[in-house]
DNA sequence: TTAACGCTGTTAGTGTTATCACAGTGATTA
DNA sequence: TAATCACTGTGATAACACTAACAGCGTTAA
């Protein structure tokens, strides 16, 4: 119902409100926003009309309120949990990247195949072998699983962890994955965006 | 002109191809590639319009011939060489991602600010001082940049590596960069995409 | 109290991206 | 040779996303 787009801009602007309020401001504007957002005050302003929270003429939008309004929208009352699947260096970034980032979104169980890494504790994280993650997932009451294994083994665990419960995938293999209605995958690739780039370095 | 999303594509379309040329496989039809893809055979026909490339009724497109016309589009006929600002766990591991995986983009520098990561070789990849940026650059030929550095950097860094030459750069900082006109930004938000991705597994 | 101002909320319009649907085409079969 | 089939290439259409523009409103100034 909400577009995408506007989901991502509403992380993008809760960020920049906590910013401001731990900047000791009280309002803001939408141009103000849009400029620090990096987008037009129209679209500012129509994606709060999504989330329903309004401000007030000459005064723009109360911090305080703003960002109560996105949470309720962006964030369910308890924190997510979420599962990392594949230990490698590109794991390992992203889970450190992610550790204490979001307090919301909490990364709760790490999986791989190779069973050195598992047992171990990374960044606080549990490493489980891959055949655990339809016991822990529904144990640990995970819903969302990050991907970051090799394309050739990119389907059979998403399999697993749709089985297991997960609905939200965040997907770093470069293959278009298999999923059942319901479940919601975003492919971040990084190949693509960066060839993009290049592209656009010549072309534009 | 031609659509970004095209772009993206066909950067997804070539990774399939090559894997189906390794095996041994000569044409493909655009329902086929679709599949692999994830999208509808239409897309894919659609998306090959823009390249020029043509395929044959009851024969599909011949593989050799499709991957020569998506590379004359998306590559430039010498590789594109690529600088890294930021060597931290995420930069690292995104140095690694990308060492050999693309022949055509080679990263050739990267670049901190901390001097106990410089001089070093990492991966290949020798490391540099920040303010050496706009010296190394074109010393180079580098026209990519992918930033890995925290976002209160970010901006100033941009500066010096447009200043420097850089029409094309791969954000990984969430902040909205500020650039000259002609000059490519693609953003990588993880935080943004993780939170989309708890958001949709909620509610859809 | 009225007028002017600057902002929001929203509608209507525009541009971009994806899909539908089918005419055109070459291969295959009878 | 003619008919059938399965595909491509593309015009038309629909869905989606962004932006411009302005009415409405609270605030401020006269």
């Amino acid at each position: 119902m909400t577009p995408e787009k506007t989901v991502e801009r509403l992380s993008l602007y809760r960020r920049i409100v906590e910013k401001l309020l731990s900047g000791g401001k009280t309002a803001v504007f939408s141009h103000e926003l849009a400029s620090l957002a990096g987008v037009t005050s129209s679209q500012v302003r129509r994606d709060f009309m999504f989330i329903g929270t309004n401000g007030r003429a000459n005064t723009g939008y109360v911090l305080n309120e703003l960002l109560v309004d996105i949470e309720k929208f962006l964030i369910s009352h308890q924190p997510d949990s979420v599962a990392l699947v594949g230990i490698g260096n590109l794991g390992r970034a992203v889970l450190s990247f992610f550790i204490d980032r979001r307090p919301n979104l909490k990364v709760k169980a790490a999986f791989d195949v190779d069973s050195d890494k598992t047992g171990r504790v990374i960044h606080g994280c549990k490493c489980y072998s891959i055949d655990m993650i339809e016991k822990v997932i529904p144990q640990q009451d995970i819903n969302v699983a990050i991907i970051a294994v090799p394309s050739s083994e990119a389907q059979q665990i998403v399999d697993s962890l749709v089985t297991a419960g997960v609905t939200g995938i965040m997907n770093f293999a470069p293959v278009a994955l298999n999923v059942p209605d319901g479940v919601f995958v975003d492919n971040v690739d990084l190949t693509m965006a960066l060839e993009k780039v290049a592209h656009f370095a010549r072309k534009k």
